[in-house]
DNA sequence: CGTCAGCAACTTGTATACAACCAGCGTACG
DNA sequence: CGTACGCTGGTTGTATACAAGTTGCTGACG
């Protein structure tokens, strides 16, 4: 493939694909066959992965390769407070206007979150979570704090997806559904208290149903 | 100089630079005089300036050379706004436990501090500021709440240097000096909300006494 | 005198050759 | 048979040549 994109593209190809589970947890990426498909040196790919690993997403080592970083759950519970506590603070701080149209599109990825429940396409699904997080984070007015929660929300991105087999898979994309609704509606109104509460709930709740099912926030590390 | 040192040094090198107003804001790094100062190639100076970039501290244009970041008065109120946030939720988080030789360290430093109210040497209590917040960043126990808060320190780490000469200097060391004699004390007691209202307090007081000298807040840009 | 084209001397971005390094496998030797 | 050594094919790290871009000066021309 010789694309030739520029930077930014890269990053979030790279970054989406290591969201989606793509990319498994601890898989091994080389810089050269991502020159090639990219159609450029390894020069841009090497800056591309530096960042990633800045972001705690990949670990480069030499001699070995670039390591999708595994899902390291006694982090991860850190990082997981950590956005609980953010997720009050941007309810508290300044807000992000966010336009009707970016709301109907909202409301449009509700309607397509619902119409998953018959088909069972967990990476659809991952992907939807993905747009919805865009949404959501679109409207923080504090700009470093926007980036952070960007951030952050990528280094957790994948527990969920991770754990969607073993979950109860209708229960998960209506749950889903009714975040996406609260929170386009909270939005709407400009509640940013209320969309802080709906997803703090939401966060925990989650948590919660993970652990039931899998005790995954007992144990640490993931094999590949 | 030939000194061949890790990206890691080098990387704290700059920062620090540009933290201490050796590089002031606006100011022009190039490349090619960085890695002929530190006996290497261009390309692990590039990966430093990138991350520098990424910490919002420079800014690397193509054609015309990397340009220390200026003071934007209207950005880093942003910053200054979400570090207080912080402060709080530090505050409310897990500790990492300080050692007696840190707090004794951070005494110390405190002693240099007050020594230095009949001197005048700027550079020097701006470096000292940079060791104290090293040492209270080492008691946040939530690791990526670490790295944050150091990132953002560092963000607004040139405000108070380079209000330094406008402002009344013996007073100014007064303050710091009892700001580190309080936090040394919180550390000592393991009393992280103590040392969150100290920190709270001595900042937006700070900011206070920058503004009624300068008006700075109500300014945007610094020229070079 | 003013203006504008073009050159010259920088800058960063990219591609590439090579150095340093790691892991696994095969083989020779104890 | 077991162990240890070294080779081999891969990886990332570094240096460097070149491409592409910007800025400012310089000089010719209106």
């Amino acid at each position: 493939m010789t694309d030739n994109r520029s930077f930014k593209d890269i990053y979030e190809a790279l970054r989406e694909r290591i969201a989606l589970l793509d990319y498994p947890p601890g898989s091994l990426l080389s810089e050269n066959r991502l020159a090639t498909e990219f159609g450029i040196s390894r020069t841009p790919i090497r800056k591309v992965l530096q960042r990633l690993e800045f972001d705690g997403l990949v670990s480069v080592e030499r001699g070995v390769g670039t390591i999708v970083a595994p899902i390291d759950m006694l982090y991860l519970k850190q990082v997981y407070e950590l956005r609980l506590k953010l997720i009050d603070v941007i309810g508290e701080m300044d807000a992000n206007w966010v336009s009707a149209e970016e709301i109907r599109k909202l409301r449009q990825l509700h309607d397509e979150v619902v119409a998953m429940a018959d088909l069972g396409e967990p990476r659809e699904l991952a992907r939807a979570y993905l747009r919805f997080n865009e949404a959501v984070t679109r409207a923080i007015g504090n700009q470093p704090l926007k980036d952070i929660a960007d951030r952050l929300f990528y280094l957790t991105a994948r527990v969920w997806p991770q754990a969607l087999p073993a979950l109860d898979w209708r229960r998960e994309v209506t749950i889903f559904a009714e975040e996406i609704s609260a929170c386009a509606t909270a939005l709407e109104e400009g509640d940013l208290p209320g969309l802080a509460a709906t997803r703090r709930r939401h966060m925990i709740d989650c948590i919660h149903r993970i652990n039931d099912y899998l005790g995954a926030f007992e144990v640490a590390g993931e094999p590949v």
